[in-house]
DNA sequence: AACGCTACCAAGCAAGCGCTTGGTATTCAA
DNA sequence: TTGAATACCAAGCGCTTGCTTGGTAGCGTT
């Protein structure tokens, strides 16, 4: 996050994640983090990107926030449900996120890099905990559920796409451009560490940018 | 099937699918899918690329076979242990695959269109049934696991190394072209319809090589 | 004929799963 | 002071899970 600031570095109007969660809070589109729902949501987030969705047990997410597994009911009405709700919000979130990056940006070409380091930022180090699980984790969604997350995403890919269709890749299909890339980002979770010194996201996300734009 | 195989595998080019599987049939690298063992790997790759590993019970794939689900673990040890020769035997196959399209390819950049259409072949139209597999169920294997399919995988990444070297992709960095195209490739399992009449995996194939080689 | 081997069945166990039920403590507005 | 709402506990139900056990039918070899 903060070393992204080079690139915008005299734009002090950014929000800090803190505030844009809690913008997002007032206008009720997220749950308040510090409410029990809030609290489960997030364990949740946590614990199925970590062990992923089929093998993570109520019983783990209870234990996870300190209540007993049955009171999980009270406030969801299947295990299912918070997997969509995870996603939902995970998706709002990012959106805002993507947007944020998007506009600050200047010229087209660093719009779509913009772009890619938002979404590796979401990906790692969790910046948007849960993202990876709209990927891997899709297929665990009812249909119903899944059409649901899809509406909510339409905004998140259009950012995507605008800024595709700006910076000119090549291949002159914007929408084949973004499928590979959505692959392409999403499985960085599975060999991509952060911590490593040899590479950060900005440089990641540098070197991704000049293969699909060279 | 064992191990030290590997590296004798000398496969001819140019052989019909059948011929292909006969060969590292006769050669015990895989496994008779005659054999009631080979029956239940070629069904349980269908079933976990369907329904996911975790969501694939013992009793679906018994069914599958026409056998009771305890008569599985006369074969294998355990659920996770099916997964785990599923991965191995799709890798030898694949690999085999790999390296006869390369090898037919003329020029370097024939040779990476060739790596990337026939990964397409292996993740879609069950050129490979199980392929997918390999990305989407690598959390579901346990480390030893993990560490024996990898040993496996080592041939198959070192033919698209080779590959991405010669073709001279933008970047400078073909071990992260390769982990990119990784990504792309095998998320197009989420969105690819190969029965689709408007675009065909050879198209496909072509249009990601340009994007990756402009 | 007796043996050993492979492939399977029949039955079920122990553990773990998502979820339900009935009740309790706390809070806060009326 | 009462009553409704919220958040949770305690207990456990019904079911599914991976896997085990003991036994058997068929088959090729000796």
């Amino acid at each position: 996050m903060r070393e992204s600031a080079q690139v915008l570095a005299e734009v002090p109007t950014q929000l800090s994640p803190q505030e844009l969660i809690g913008t997002l809070v007032e206008q009720g589109m997220l749950t308040d983090p510090a409410s029990p729902r809030g609290r489960l949501l997030n364990a949740a987030a946590r614990l199925f990107e970590q062990r992923g969705f089929a093998r993570t047990t109520v019983r783990d997410l209870a234990a996870e926030v300190g209540i007993l597994s049955g009171s999980i009911f009270h406030h969801f009405a299947s295990k299912e449900q918070i997997l969509c709700a995870v996603m939902k919000e995970v998706t709002i979130f990012a959106s805002a996120r993507m947007r944020s990056a998007a506009e600050s940006a200047g010229c087209p070409q660093e719009k779509l890099r913009a772009c890619i380091q938002s979404e590796l930022e979401a990906i790692h180090e969790q910046a948007v905990p849960g993202f990876s699980i709209l990927v891997m984790e899709w297929r665990s969604l009812s249909e119903e559920s899944q059409e649901e997350v899809l509406q909510l995403r339409e905004e998140y890919e259009r950012i995507w796409l605008d800024a595709i269709v700006a910076a000119k890749c090549p291949g002159d299909d914007p929408a084949l451009v973004r499928r590979l890339l959505v692959g392409a980002l999403s499985h960085t979770y599975s060999w991509f560490e952060p911590r490593d010194r040899g590479l950060t996201i900005p440089e990641l996300a540098d070197r991704t940018f000049h293969i699909f734009t060279p």
